[in-house]
DNA sequence: TCTCGCGGTTAGAGCGCTCTACATCATAGG
DNA sequence: CCTATGATGTAGAGCGCTCTAACCGCGAGA
């Protein structure tokens, strides 16, 4: 059985395939009696429009790429989710891509959708060269949620680590800690700014003599690691801040088996507000990025200069770099410090 | 700037459009010498082929639609990447599709897939009405992951939930354990044959009698609720057995609070095997499906159905069920009951 | 020498749609 | 009564590619 395309529409509706063509791409220009016999043709002869087609003749899609680059992490969920929810109400469609945290698998991806001719492309947590990402927002624009990226052609959204970090330390010292020691993230992403925020904090709070950090690598066990080189230590600190929620959690198994109590003993600040931190059973204090709302600028931003295109023939205008506030959420693994 | 199209491409080489077409389809009706002066041609030009127009002349796509139930789900990321693998060495391009959790967005992505002409679609824990569902298999091959499904053009690819429960029951009564209780998951998809196959276990053990089902939702309060509910009654079951990892988890945290030891006074067992039980802090024992192994049975089922295709025109062979053996994983949340 | 077969290549007709330019018609203004 | 005007509708040329059928040498077999 072939498929029904628009010259058969419109032969059944008495009319000519560019009526059908304008109908179905809902014109202003089509008086009300045609376009009711139109559509009722359509829909009599399960008529659906063949987007290839119309793509190729169009020369645009109306389409974005989205490139995640791990399906594993909730973090990319709920970026897609602003997304999807941005795109719904401007009529954009969007196909996903599956980087799988390898960067030879994101380069296939763009690869993909450049063939698809998608219109725009956004890449979260993208692992792939700054240069690659650049050459391709030399074909079609690009922006970038999550991973920073000094650009003039890829624009960015990011929240800003470096204050969710002075957030975490703010709230421990407000409780009366004092020391307050860090499990870092390595060379993660955004283990950096992290690592400097909390140093920033310590030294304006004047406690940069007690400052101290525990190497890491956002994994469950950097979290135990670190506890075991603090239990192996003289003295305990009354606060841990890690990198992440996961080094939370690892640290919080660590500490219990070793029967301290979280907070009585020691309070506990991970970052990411991951699922996990919800648990009733972990209820890990830590800090949220606006991921639904990151998801929903680095869209808007896309789509402001898919407009900007029509009129300003790629003129080299400058991109945004969109910085978000982090939130600090307060749950069961703080409290104030003995005898405080 | 406009595009390079096969046409410059063919110019630039000094030979026809035809050609060019041949050896980007990696014909092997080409001669050496031609392929590598048009591959040089065309990357010397940056040539990348337009996918919109290859897919309409060819009225074939190599691309298959997956729809994902819901993003924030990790046993989706695991189904995805099996059929990734598997599509990646069959030559096939997957596009996502987000349901986020509502019939409708689902239809959205369906109708999407469709008129992006895809040549097949795997549907994955899809809430979709059957009938809609039949509707698009008349259209093009589906195939249905993670949800049963009694149809004669939907093929599908699931795990034996009886088999899961039986598993786990049978693990806790060679531990020792007579009382077993059984939180279950209400409506839930899968909940069914998981208290199915928990209440045959008992039978079959002769533990008839001591079989006991707590409604539950899967969630994580569904098992906070159970155990507050099995705490006011006269006496204790020695094991629990929730329809999910969450509702394990629920139970955990307030048998801990009540000041009960898991798995000294009581077992747990969970289900699903999510991130969430092989967590230090948690260590669930659980039961496991095959996912990467269902998503990879998916694929082949799908692409074998196009193949048949070409052979058999529209014919109605029925289609495939395939039925995985989950696999109970032990892990620290299980032992012999008190006085063993 | 002529024909046949074969590897290699090409011409040209679409695929199903959009878009520009133009046709048509009724109404309004001069 | 004629033309300007605006609202609708149509014709027809592509969009960039695939695919069928045909073409073009060239050596082998008759």
């Amino acid at each position: 059985m072939r498929r029904v395309t628009m010259e058969d529409v419109a032969a059944q509706a008495g009319v000519s395939r560019a009526l059908v063509s304008l109908v179905m791409r809902e014109s202003p220009r089509v008086s009300e009696s045609s376009r009711r016999i139109v559509l009722d043709a359509a829909a009599k002869m399960g008529y659906r429009p063949n987007l290839m087609a119309r793509n190729l003749a169009s020369r645009r899609t109306m389409t974005l790429g989205l490139l995640l680059n791990d399906l594993h992490n909730q973090w990319f969920a709920e970026i897609a989710d602003g997304i999807h929810d941005e795109a719904d109400t401007h009529g954009y469609r969007i196909i996903l891509g599956n980087g799988r945290r390898s960067a030879s698998h994101e380069d296939d991806v763009l690869e993909s959708f450049l063939s698809f001719q998608v219109d725009g492309i956004i890449v979260a947590g993208c692992r792939l060269a700054p240069k690659r990402i650049e050459a391709v927002a030399r074909e079609v624009p690009v922006v970038s949620v999550g991973r920073a990226l000094r650009s003039r052609t890829v624009a960015t959204v990011n929240s800003d680590d470096r204050v969710g970090a002075r957030v975490a330390v703010e709230h421990l010292v407000s409780l009366g800690h004092r020391d307050i020691v860090h499990v870092d993230g390595g060379a993660g992403a955004g283990a950096a700014p992290r690592r400097g925020g909390y140093l920033a904090a310590m030294k304006d709070l004047g406690l940069e003599r007690r400052a101290r950090i525990i190497p890491g690598d956002f994994t469950e066990s950097a979290g135990v690691a670190a506890v075991e080189e603090l239990l192996t230590g003289r003295t305990m600190p009354t606060a841990l801040f890690t990198a992440n929620d996961l080094s939370a959690i690892g640290a919080l198994d660590r500490l219990e088996q070793a029967g301290l109590s979280v907070p009585d003993d020691l309070s506990l600040v991970g970052y990411d507000n991951t699922a996990l931190a919800g648990l009733h059973h972990i209820s890990l204090t830590t800090v949220d990025q606006p991921r639904e709302e990151m998801g929903r600028v680095a869209f808007k931003s896309l789509v402001d200069r898919l407009a900007d295109r029509g009129t300003a023939p790629s003129s080299v205008t400058p991109v945004a770099h969109h910085v978000m506030s982090p939130e600090l959420i307060v749950r069961r693994t703080t409290g104030s410090p003995a005898g405080h």
